[in-house]
DNA sequence: GTTAGCACTCGAAAAGAATGAGTGCTAATT
DNA sequence: AATTAGCACTCATTCTTTTCGAGTGCTAAC
C-alpha cells in the first residue's frame, strides 16, 4: 500500500485537528474538515489503510484516530518544511521576522547587563510566549585558551588567583597561603604564569610546561602548585554546566501530562538539570541547527510523551549553547521552531551587531557579582 | 469549656495517629490508641469538646476528626517543645547528635569546594532525607565591605575589575574601554581606588567621597566613573538573592497536595525562586533560631495547605542564609525539626571548626568558575 | 462521670443504565 | 473500481442507584 496524495491530506487533517482539540478525531469530522468532499465512509476507509501504515492510532475501538510518532515524524519532515520554503520565498516574512527580533532584543537587553541573566530571561519569555516549559543552557567554557591569570594578596594568608579565559570568561579562586608575601614576589609569580600559560587550552598545559614552571618556581612551590591546580579546574569541563529552566509548570496546561505520576517524572528532570545535559550538544546543524525530538525520540525517557525541539546558538566564536522547548507531543510545531528560530537568531547577533558605543552591560559570562 | 489534661492527650493521641496516618481519625481508634482507657462514647464526647475548642476539625459529619491549624499550633508549640527539654536533659542525645553532625558534614565537604555547591548539596540532602521539599537561600552580602579593588588590563579594550567583600565575596567586571591604557596608569588607579574605597559599606561611600576620586582621576574621569558603577552594582543588595531548592516533586507524595492546580501553585513557586523571598530574613530569634509556619501562618499564599520550617544559620560573622522545608501541614514535626536544627548547627560551625590545614576548599561565595 | 446501645449520616466504592461518538462491514450507487 | 449510504456493534464517559461501613450524636442505664 502506498502513501498517495490523498492519504497524505486526510493524515495532515487529522494531525491539524487533533493539535488543536486534543481530542481523538474521527472520520466524520474529517469529511468535514478538508476540501477533499469525501464520505466519511471513504475517509474511514482511508483511516484505516493510514493506521496500518502506521501513521495513527486508535486509542481504542470506537474511538477516533490519533496521530502516531511516525505520523508526527512525517508531519514536520514534510509538511511543515512545506512552510518553511514559503517563509523564504516571501520578502516581507523575513522583514516581519527581523523587526521582531528588534523588538525581542530590545526587551530583552534593556536593564540587562549579564548574559547569565538574559538567557534566564529569555527562558522564561519563550516559556510565557509558548505555554510549554523552557531550558536554555549556558554556553560551555570547555576547551578555551587562557587569557590572563593574575595574583593579587588579598588577606594576610589568602592568596586571589583570577582567571579570564577566551570570550571574557572570569573565573576565581581564593588560595590560602601559610605566610605573607610582598609584593614583588607577587609580581614574580605573575609574570611566571602569564609567561607560561597564556593562550593555552587545558589540553596544551602538559607535563612539560608543568615542570618548567615549577623549577622557576623557587621558594613559591607550594603556591604555584595551587596555582596550577586552580587553573585546572577553572578550565576543566567538570561541573561545567549550568542551565536555566522556566515554565515547567506550563505543563499542567495539558492533561496528557498532568497526571501526578508523569508530571512529577518530568518536573523533577528538569529539577535535576544535569538529566537535560543529553538535549544539548549535539551538534547536528541540520535544519539551520534546529532539532525535533518527537515522543521516544528524546534521548531522556521521563519526556517519551513529550516532544522537544532545540536549537543550538553561538555567542561569540565557539561560545556555543542550547535553547529547547519541551511540551507535549501535539505541540504547536511551526509556532515553537518560528519562536525558536527568532531567539536563535536573537541569540546569534547578539554581540555582532551590538553598538559599540554602548557600554552598558558587559559580555562576560562571569556572575559572581550575583552573589 | 477548659483544655485539660486528659483533652490534651486526646488531641495529641489525634495528631499523633493522624500525622501516622493522614486519615481522619476516629473515637474508637483513639479509645485504643492511648492508655486512658476509656470508651469510644467518652472520647467521642471529649472530640466534641475540643472540636467546639477550635483545635480539630470534621471534614464532613460521620468523618473522623482532623487537626486543624489552631490544633498544630497547640502540638508544636507545647507537646514538641517537651521533648526538646528532654534532648537538653539528655548528654548522650547531644553526642550522638555531634556525631550525626560529623558525619554529614563529611558527606556534604567531601569533594566540595564551593559554599554554593554545598548550599545546594545540603538542599538536595534535606530534601532526600525527609521526602519534603527545601530550599536553601545564600547569604546576602548586602552591606558587606569593600576588602580589596583591583583593576588589571586584559584586552586592549578591555579592564577587568575585581572586587573582594568581607566574608571573601568575590565580584568581577569587565569594563570597555575607549584607549589602551599603560601599567603605570593602571598601577595609579589601583592605589586610588584601594585607598579612596578600602573598609567602606556601600552606605559610606558618599558624594565627597565620590567627588575626591573623580578630582583624582584625571584624564581617566570616564573610567573611574565605570569603576565607581560597578563597585555600586557589586555592592548593591539588587537583584541580590540565590537560593536553592530541591525536592520539589516530593510533593506528589502526598495525595493533600497533589491535586494538579495545588501542585502547579507550589511548584511554580519554587520555580520562581523570588516568590520564596519572604521565607527569609525573618530575624526573630526564638527558639534557636527556628521558625514553623503552619498552613495559613506562611507568609506565602499559594502555601496555605503546607507547613513550613525555616532557620537561620551563620556562615561567617554577618554572612546569614535561610534552610526552610516545606512539606504538607500533617509533615513530620520533630523530625523535621530535627534534620533543620542539625542543618544549621553544620553549616554555623561549617568555617568555625574547620581545619585550618585543610586547604582543598575556597570558601568564597563567589561561583564564578561554575561557568 | 462513664459507658452501652442504637438510629442516623454521609462519603466512597461498586453496580447498573443511558448516551453517543465512532467504527467496520455490506450492499447499493456512480 | 471507487464511493457512499446504511446499520449493527463497540466502548469510554457520564449519570444514577445501591450498597457499605466508619463514625457520629444522643439517650438511658450504670
Amino acid at each position: 500500500m502506498e502513501l498517495d496524495e490523498r492519504k497524505l491530506k486526510i493524515l495532515q487533517a487529522i494531525i491539524k485537528n487533533y493539535l488543536e482539540t486534543g481530542e481523538p478525531v474521527g472520520s466524520r469530522t474529517i469529511s468535514k474538515y478538508t476540501d477533499l468532499n469525501l464520505s466519511s465512509a471513504t475517509i474511514r476507509n482511508e483511516m484505516a489503510d493510514l493506521e496500518e501504515l502506521g501513521y495513527i492510532l486508535q486509542p481504542h475501538t470506537s474511538a477516533g484516530r490519533v496521530p502516531s510518532d511516525k505520523g508526527y515524524r512525517l508531519y514536520v519532515d514534510n509538511m511543515m518544511r512545506e512552510k518553511e520554503n514559503l517563509i523564504i520565498k516571501k520578502e516581507i516574512e523575513i522583514s516581519d521576522k527581523e523587526k521582531e527580533v528588534e523588538e525581542l532584543k530590545e526587551f530583552l537587553v534593556e536593564k540587562v547587563d549579564k548574559v547569565e541573566t538574559l538567557l534566564q530571561n529569555m527562558a522564561k519569555m519563550l516559556a510565557t510566549n509558548t505555554n510549554y516549559a523552557t531550558m536554555v543552557s549556558v554556553p560551555k567554557s570547555q576547551g578555551k585558551r587562557l587569557k590572563f591569570i593574575q595574583l593579587s594578596a588579598v588577606d594576610s594568608d589568602k592568596i586571589l588567583c583570577v582567571m579570564v579565559l577566551e570570550g571574557n570568561i572570569i573565573k576565581n579562586k581564593l588560595l590560602d597561603i601559610d605566610e605573607e608575601l610582598d609584593n614583588e614576589t607577587i609580581l614574580k609569580l605573575n609574570i611566571l604564569f602569564n609567561s607560561s600559560l597564556n593562550g593555552l587550552t587545558l589540553e596544551e598545559i602538559n607535563l612539560g610546561i608543568i615542570a618548567k614552571m615549577k623549577g622557576q618556581a623557587g621558594e613559591q612551590l607550594e603556591l604555584t602548585k595551587k596555582v596550577i591546580d586552580a587553573v585546572a579546574e577553572a578550565m576543566s569541563t567538570e561541573e561545567d554546566l549550568k542551565i536555566y529552566t522556566s515554565g515547567t509548570t506550563n505543563i499542567f496546561k495539558y492533561p496528557e501530562l498532568s497526571d501526578s505520576s508523569k508530571a512529577s517524572d518530568i518536573i523533577n528532570t528538569f529539577e535535576e538539570k544535569q538529566l537535560l545535559t543529553s538535549l544539548i550538544n549535539k551538534e547536528d546543524d541540520e535544519q539551520g541547527g534546529i532539532q525535533i525530538y518527537i515522543g521516544n525520540e528524546t534521548p531522556i525517557h521521563t519526556m517519551k510523551d513529550c516532544s522537544v525541539v532545540t536549537a543550538t546558538y553561538e555567542l561569540e566564536d565557539g561560545l556555543k549553547g542550547t535553547i529547547g522547548i519541551i511540551g507535549p507531543k501535539r505541540m504547536d510545531y511551526e509556532k515553537v521552531v518560528e519562536t525558536i528560530k527568532t531567539a536563535k537568531v536573537q541569540l546569534d547577533s547578539l554581540y555582532k551587531k551590538r553598538p559599540s558605543s554602548s557600554d552598558d552591560y558587559d559580555m562576560t559570562l562571569d556572575d559572581s557579582n550575583e552573589e
